[in-house]
DNA sequence: GGGGCTAAATAGATGACATG
DNA sequence: CATGTCATCTATTTAGCCCC
């Protein structure tokens, strides 16, 4: 489940990649079911992690930090009491146990001692290895082929050919209406579109009897389906 | 000459809000 | 109501620094 987030109803994916997010939401609704939602989410979030590896921990390493005062990274003074510098330190943490650091005190290197901590640096990098590690789940994404039965996974299905919940006609978009107590109703069938407002048409039962007027109704919303803009 | 604490950066997880 | 976007919380990594 790494980097997807169960939801009400379905799954969010999102991963950041060098400060850019890459997220996508995976409905059970719109992926026909729960378990092809899910590995729709794995699927996707997978071509993340392999699209963009995590950078290696040695350039990470040389990203200068806001609160460096040298201009180099890993590369600082020791101050004296006095504040004034009497040794340059070059510094790489390699792991929990293994944190590199030598010294270049001025009585020995005088001017010289800053450049020599600057080209130790160099050197302790040379010993940092790997990309950085994000989670554990990572590495074994990166490794796993994809499955083979992609394909089939049911397509994604369009908003208007979810049947929502409160939908009594079992058509998405086809509705019965009784205006009022006594009125035999009508059936509807009405299409949205963004930014254009919506069209319906009414069939009534007086004239057409329910079942006839429930099949047109479902026949005209396919019509407006198939006349709807993308 | 280290040991160890802490701040800074980054990214995953999660909740709030928006939209059709 | 279902789906989409954004903000915030939290965990991890590691440079910077203090102090013995």
């Amino acid at each position: 489940m790494y980097g997807i987030s169960p939801r009400p109803w379905g799954f969010e994916v999102s991963l950041v990649r060098n400060g850019v997010r890459y997220a996508r939401l995976f409905g059970h609704a719109s992926y026909g079911g729960t378990q092809q939602a899910l590995r729709r989410a794995q699927a996707w979030r997978d071509s993340i992690v392999k699209e963009h590896p995590p950078v290696a921990r040695k350039e990470r390493a040389q990203a200068l930090r806001s609160n460096n005062k040298t201009g180099e990274p890993g590369v600082f003074p020791r101050l004296s009491a006095q504040g004034k510098p009497v040794a340059w330190l070059a510094k790489t943490y390699l792991g929990h146990e293994e944190i590199l650091r030598t010294e270049f005190e001025l009585t020995d290197w005088g001017h010289a001692a800053r450049a020599q901590a600057v080209g130790e640096r160099q050197r302790q990098l040379g010993r940092m290895v790997g990309l950085a590690r994000l989670h554990p789940a990572e590495e074994a994404i990166r490794q796993r082929p994809p499955p083979d039965d992609e394909a089939e996974l049911p397509a994604k299905r369009s908003k208007s050919e979810i049947v929502r919940r409160n939908n009594t006609s079992g058509v998405s978009g086809v509705q019965f209406k009784t205006p009022r107590a006594g009125h035999p109703g009508y059936w509807v069938a009405i299409t949205y579109t963004a930014g254009k407002g919506s069209v319906s048409k009414s069939f009534s039962v007086r004239a057409l009897g329910h079942d006839v007027a429930r099949e047109m109704a479902i026949a005209e919303r396919q019509q407006q389906l198939r006349d709807k803009p993308p």
